[in-house]
DNA sequence: ATGAAAGCGCTAACAT
DNA sequence: ATGTTAGCGCTTTCAT
């Protein structure tokens, strides 16, 4: 019950705190005070307590990463790849979900300020995401995902071509009228990539007609909602990009209940379809690596966090296009 | 980039730092003070230390959640019931992915020691989880999910009930030879439904065929080499059971491939299909309620954290058929 | 290599 | 209502 301290060992072991402390912090300490400083210590089952220790050093092992969804897969792919790195550095990793509110990201950035934690990573609820209090720190920051307006390091994915590439294969497979569903417009990734559709379809000789472009949420009943609206149009589109793995369930969703099944309509989707127990010859993926960009992102903060100093970096991450048209 | 103390504070009001330390804690101080206080503490952009707080009050508004797997949705889902309630009674909560790992399991309890913070939420790795050194600390801990041998409060799906159910609605459908795939077998969850499997055959009169039980892994891959296995024996199966969302996913998958899409062989998943682009009506579902299940769990762990002493309980959560033959 | 002692920022008696 | 002060457990100079 009672919370054994570095005094309590020092006693059992005969030495001073002090150098229980060094023994705790590979320091230099002789072999036999070495031995009797452990055998103490696990005798008492001693913790050391971490709260002095980050209020002593002014820093502690641990890194925030902040995400807008924590019910997303493309995002806990990405924290599997964080905390890979994060961990084998002797650092934990605490996963806060911001819910792509804009006062809870803050509150979690206000506690990492207040816990001392080394860092943070940050998948940005959207522009309007306020990072100058824990910049004033000097605490590192990595942004992820989403591009920010601040001088901070980026791992982002190549989101136009991403776009572009998912267009262009559903084009390429014969499609003529192809709509665009993406995540919030104020939102880059979801801007971006509905600009990569447009490329697509302009280089196409083909005219950008307005009333295919949705902007809706990134998550299933967002999809949903855009692909009703595309089926009840005069003209429907006969193939859609879907702007994430979300907005693409929904879309199929929508489409196997009114019997459009793909590749009945055209389905590319931009990020890979979590769990999907779908034939992959039916849909395009283009495939974002989210772990990938976990490892990338963990791997800058830990530079900066040992004192890097160069300018900030952004790192774009090339996807992957599984064409279904390969299979058919 | 220097952070402020409650004695910069103190100092800009006029006041001394107990005062400022009062404002921030809500005891009774002069109107005048508190806001020469809040605005002092305004102009120096003042955060408190957590590190300081948490050594001086040996205990920190943080709880640790602990899960086995952060990819998979229905802990993300529960993830999302605890975060609700602990963040609206003023507690941040410290997602922690054990991975299935014991070793990393007790790390992360070995920091929510060191950490001191508030209790703990754990679905256990394995029957093997070790929770005796936080226990030890006198700390709150609520098991989900699954049983320990612990006597501390739990919060449980009707695991047996479930797997009955999940079987009898395949039986009601017309089909005959059903199998089973679980989890491991070491993890109580997975024996239990399995058992609801067993006792759903020989109620309907048949005998168990053991070729027909399947323990396997709690994920994608498990599901599919398992269900792979069944389809390669001599006598295979006309349906199958599976022990969890992902197991449900991955033999939707396999059946798929080998053109036995369901209804062709019957399903049943015991939890919901994450991000399903399958007709409701073709798979019969036992919903899990994950999110209540989080929200219950955390409930108890407040009350405990509030000095509730009364012996552990274990609430046992109802779960809901969503038959597939309803809608055929 | 080891010990003594100061101090990180906060809260909670205790005193006024 | 407010101030003074001790001390939470640790690390880290500074001596030795």
């Amino acid at each position: 019950m009672h919370m054994s301290t570095i005094y309590d060992v020092a006693e059992l072991a005969g030495v001073s705190p002090a150098t229980v402390s060094r023994v705790f912090n590979g320091t230099s300490v002789s072999d036999e005070k070495v031995a009797a400083v452990r055998d103490a210590a696990k005798r008492l089952n001693f913790t050391p307590n971490r709260a002095a220790r980050t209020l002593r050093t002014q820093s502690s092992e641990v890194i925030a990463l902040v995400i807008p969804d924590i019910e997303n897969p493309y995002f806990t792919e990405m924290a599997r790849g964080v905390e890979d790195v994060a961990s084998k550095a002797g650092y934990s990793v605490v996963l806060c979900n911001s819910d792509a509110q804009l006062d809870k990201e803050s509150t979690y950035l206000q506690i990492a300020i207040a816990e001392h934690m080394s860092g943070v990573i940050i998948a940005t609820a959207s522009e309007g995401s306020n990072l100058d209090p824990i910049i004033a720190t000097g605490r590192p920051v990595v942004a992820v995902d989403r591009h920010t307006a601040y001088d901070v390091d980026g791992v982002v994915m190549a989101n136009r071509a991403a776009g572009t590439s998912a267009t262009k294969d559903l084009i390429r497979a014969g499609y003529r009228r192809i709509a665009y569903i993406g995540g919030p417009a104020h939102i880059d990734t979801a801007a971006e990539r509905a600009a990569g559709w447009q490329d697509a379809i302009t280089a196409d000789g083909r005219e950008i007609d307005d009333e295919l472009l949705r902007f809706s949420t990134f998550r299933v009943d967002g999809g949903r909602a855009a692909m009703e609206e595309l089926l009840a149009l005069p003209e429907p589109p006969d193939a859609v990009v879907a702007g994430n793995n979300l907005i693409g369930v929904g879309a199929i969703q929508v489409l196997t209940e009114h019997g459009l099944t793909p590749p009945a309509v055209g389905v590319a989707v931009i990020g890979s379809l979590p769990f999907t127990t779908l034939s992959p010859s039916a849909v395009t993926v283009v495939r974002l690596p989210a772990r990938h960009m976990g490892v990338t992102a963990a791997n800058m903060l830990l530079e900066r966090i040992r004192g890097d100093e160069q300018p900030a970096r952004t790192v774009v991450l090339r996807n992957e296009l599984q064409s279904a048209s390969i299979l058919r």
